[in-house]
DNA sequence: AACGATAATGAAAACTATTATCAATAAGCG
DNA sequence: CGCTTATTGATAATAGTTTTCATTATCGTT
C-alpha cells in the first residue's frame, strides 16, 4: 500500500503511533532507506541516501530517529572504531541477540555473518551466565566483532 | 633503577630506542602510569594523572604517545561505547589475544575477566578459522565485550 | 661537557561526529 | 477546517581527538 505521500506503508507504522509517537515523511523516509539495505550506514550515509528522495530532511532529525528507532528496539547501533556510529535493521529475533561481524581494517567492509552461530551461542550463553553468577553482574547484551582485511585489502593473494 | 629525572627505568626503553625514537620524560612518566594501574584510562584519565607529576605535559603528547604505544603493540585501545577511547597496557601475550570485558551501562565499571578464556579461545580460534576460510578474511584481533549492570549499579537486590 | 641536527613537545586552532536550542512547521484529533 | 503540540531544520554548541607550527630537548658527534 502507498499512502498519500507516495511512500509504501510498513508494519512499523502502528508501532510508532502505538508508542504514541507520530508518523511522518522523515521517519518514513529514513525507515525505508534502512529496510532497503543490507549495508551498516552511518547517520551521514542514510543523510545522503535520504537526502536524494526528500532534500528539506535535515542530519539532525537522521540522528533524531535513529535515535527513536533504536530505542523501540527496531534498530542496532554499532561501533566499529573508526569515530562513527552504523546502524542496522534488526530483521529477526535470534539476530537482535545474536548479531557478530567481520570487519575489514582496510576497506572498511562490515560483513555479518550467522556461520557457527550455534555452537556460540551456546558458549556465549554459558559464559554470560557464569559472569554473571561470578561478577555479580546483569548481562543484556554481548558485541563480538573480528578485524582483519579481506581479500580486496590483502596483497599477499599472488 | 633510576634515572637522571627520578624516573625508573622499564623493559620498554630499549624497544623505544631499537625502534629509533627517543626517550623523552612524558613517554616514560605516561608509561608508568599506564603501569602501576589495571584500570581502563581514558587519555584525559592519563593526562591529569601525568599532569600531577609533570604539569608541563601537554594532552596532545599524551594522545601522540598513546597512539606510539599502541602502534609498537604495547598496549590495547578500546571503546565501551561512552564516546572516548580508553587504553590498557598488555602484560603478557594471551592477554593481547584473549582481552574480553564486562561493562557496566550504569556506572562505566570495566572489568576484564580471565574465566572461561580456555573455553572462549578454543571456540574463537575455530571460528576465526572457519570465518577467515568462508569469507576470504585474514582474521588478527577480535573483541568481545558483556554490557549490563553491576551490582551497585541495580536495585532488585533486595 | 658543549654542539647541532632533528625528533618531540605544547598551545592553540582545526576537525569530526553528535547533541542542544528554538522558532517554524505539520500530524492528527475534535 | 482549525487547534494543539510533537516534530522538524537551521544553527550553534559540545566533546574527543588531530593538525599546525614555533619552541624545546634528546642524543650522536665533537
Amino acid at each position: 500500500m502507498i499512502n498519500r505521500y507516495g511512500i509504501k506503508t510498513s508494519w512499523w507504522i502502528p508501532r510508532l503511533r502505538t508508542a504514541g509517537f507520530r508518523v511522518t515523511v522523515p521517519r518514513q523516509t529514513i525507515f525505508s532507506v534502512l529496510s532497503k539495505t543490507d549495508k551498516h550506514m552511518s547517520a551521514e550515509d542514510i543523510y545522503m541516501a535520504v537526502h536524494k528522495a526528500y532534500p528539506a530532511i535535515g542530519l539532525t532529525t537522521v540522528y533524531r530517529t535513529l535515535d527513536l528507532l533504536v530505542q523501540m528496539g527496531l534498530v542496532l547501533k554499532f561501533d566499529f572504531g573508526d569515530g562513527k556510529a552504523r546502524y542496522e535493521l534488526i530483521r529477526g529475533q535470534q539476530e537482535e541477540l545474536h548479531h557478530h561481524h567481520l570487519v575489514c581494517k582496510g576497506c572498511g567492509r562490515i560483513t555479518d555473518y550467522t556461520d557457527f552461530i550455534g555452537e556460540e551461542t551456546d558458549l556465549i550463553e554459558k559464559v554470560e551466565k557464569e559472569l554473571s553468577n561470578k561478577y555479580d553482574f546483569k548481562i543484556d547484551r554481548h558485541i563480538i566483532q573480528f578485524y582483519g582485511l579481506c581479500n580486496e585489502c590483502r596483497d599477499d593473494k599472488k
